[in-house]
DNA sequence: TTGAAAGCGTTACCAC
DNA sequence: GTGGTAACGCTTTCAA
């Protein structure tokens, strides 16, 4: 397969080089009947420029480098948002997974030989300290992991409101009429210390009491099974899974006996034998989010927000049920 | 941040341009004292070469291109292993995901714009005439999925041995002694019809009886309560631990009373909660065998096998035991 | 509206 | 062992 190169185009078309490179910009400045005859000749030589000599040539590479989890489900949603938020602008998004065998120190620098103009991380693993570095060289934008202010200032931030989370699942409850409400929480995983904060004080605004859950499974089940309360907030849709499929196992209805939800809204939650209600992110919100504030610090634009907080969406399905 | 380019490391290293490229590019022709200086400058600046241009003036992208879903959790596992299986080889990895909002077509073109050497097609959705038209423009690998013989003879393949996981999951249940081993089989599902093949076989062999189920979950559930077989081999990791849930719900023990066998080894699979003996694809071989394929395609290599078959691989866990 | 010419940051060939 | 110098395929500026 030889290389139809824009010369090929501009020949068999009867024109220079230079005009092929207008019309093929979609730029103004030919004639509609040049314009016409080079679209021809390209189409009949099946032409499509070269990414990487058209990026090198305009000395910029209109190119957002984005660095994602393999295993992560939730940035499979991330990105399928982040390739609509892109479409119809001048952006393209690199691609560098993160994963057992490929440091993200890696993806960073495979984008970064690529010239990338702004780096998306997703849920990224490096500390603070690095983000920081990083963020001096080339604008950075955190998605799905919240930094503490004061930590990597230049680095910015789009993340899902997870206290507001906890509290829109409270609320739920609360509206079905549930009063015992437990808390299985997160430890010191991330995002955990909010959801914690957000259903205390949901719980507490309700007039009702927090009860807080943790330790190995079997324990916390055993504690459940001892005493049921009404409902159950899991810490993530995993977790919430787990403990259906161990409270059915028990002879507990769910969400008959107690309703059970999750957090992330992500794919067990939606599988037909589990249906879970959950408290998912918004995808898509995220990303455009995202995409606009990479581009706000590449245009070195001024007053850009360091931190975008994205309210979650409440997902019902059918593990809750009214008292 | 300011372009640092070769000839800034030329420049305070204190040799030529070209001199610079035979050092970073670890070609022999320069003296050990003179690789040391321009190492030095390189790192001093935090030189590192622009892949773009580099890879224009090549000639040539040494780039193999992948097309993955971003909702297949399996892709993930295949995208580790060809990160691994190209370490140490010259070439790199350049990722175009398909999903809703992102047709496969698009991804496919994306990657020829970067003008890369192979494709590497994971479970690609297009008919085999189009995937047959692509590979006479460039070399191209499909993973995970089979094409028939006859359908798309240039285009490389390799699968896993659907029917001898079928065989293997079969044996793996008669070795522990179960006589009544039921298939709940896939229907028109991709490999659904080798699974089918190999189960019958196997079963066949081992003097026992093929019993297939087909239809609705809470019919097939309906139809094994009625006469429980020793064991169940399910379609997939999904439907196994539906299956799963589903029976313990009604009061049959797992792997007490039946064994489950899923298939895929997919991350439900491992879940603590659902702990499935399953038969998964070797995503380690897979990948490095379509690294191989590619590679030899793109040096035009004679003999390439069309099509590459490589055995499953079992993974025991709690879901089956002995009679 | 068009075309010539100078880059873009590399690689690679060829004398010295 | 070293350093010019022409590509690579495009964009972009500047005259015509």
């Amino acid at each position: 397969m030889q290389q139809v190169t824009m010369a090929d185009v501009a020949a068999r078309a009867g024109v220079s080089r230079a005009l092929v490179s207008i019309v093929m910009r979609g730029v103004p400045g030919a004639s509609p009947e040049n314009r016409e005859r080079v679209l021809r000749a390209a189409a009949e030589l099946d032409y499509h420029p070269d990414q990487r000599a058209r990026l090198l040539g305009s000395g910029r590479s209109r190119t957002l480098g984005v660095v994602h989890g393999l295993h992560e489900p939730f940035h499979g949603d991330l990105l399928e948002a982040l390739y609509s938020a892109v479409a119809g602008t001048p952006w393209r998004l690199a691609l560098e997974p993160r994963g057992r065998t490929r440091a993200e120190a890696a993806a960073v620098r495979a984008l970064l030989d690529q010239r990338v103009e702004a780096l998306l991380l997703l849920g990224p693993t490096a500390p603070a300290a690095d983000l920081a570095q990083l963020a001096a060289r080339v604008p950075v934008v955190v998605l799905a992991r919240s930094l503490r202010a004061g930590r990597a200032d230049e680095v910015g931030v789009v993340r899902t409101d997870d206290e507001a989370a906890a509290r829109t699942a409270v609320e739920h409850l609360v509206a079905l009429g549930h009063r015992r409400i437990v808390h299985v929480h997160g430890g010191r995983a991330p995002g955990a210390a909010e959801r914690r904060a957000g259903y205390r004080r949901a719980v507490t605004a309700a007039g009702l009491t927090p009860e807080l859950k943790d330790g190995p499974d079997h324990e916390v089940v055993d504690a459940l099974l001892a005493a049921l309360p009404d409902a159950v907030l899991a810490f993530n849709d995993e977790a919430a899974a787990g403990l259906l499929h161990t409270l059915r196992a028990r002879g507990v209805a769910v969400p008959g006996d107690v309703s059970v939800v999750g957090f992330d809204d992500s794919s067990v939650a939606a599988l037909p034998t589990v249906s879970l209600t959950t408290v998912g992110q918004d995808a898509d919100r995220l990303a455009r989010l995202a995409v606009e504030q990479a581009e706000g610090r590449v245009e070195g634009a001024t007053g850009v927000q360091r931190e975008v907080v994205v309210p979650p969406r409440l997902v019902v399905r059918g593990s809750t049920r009214a008292r």
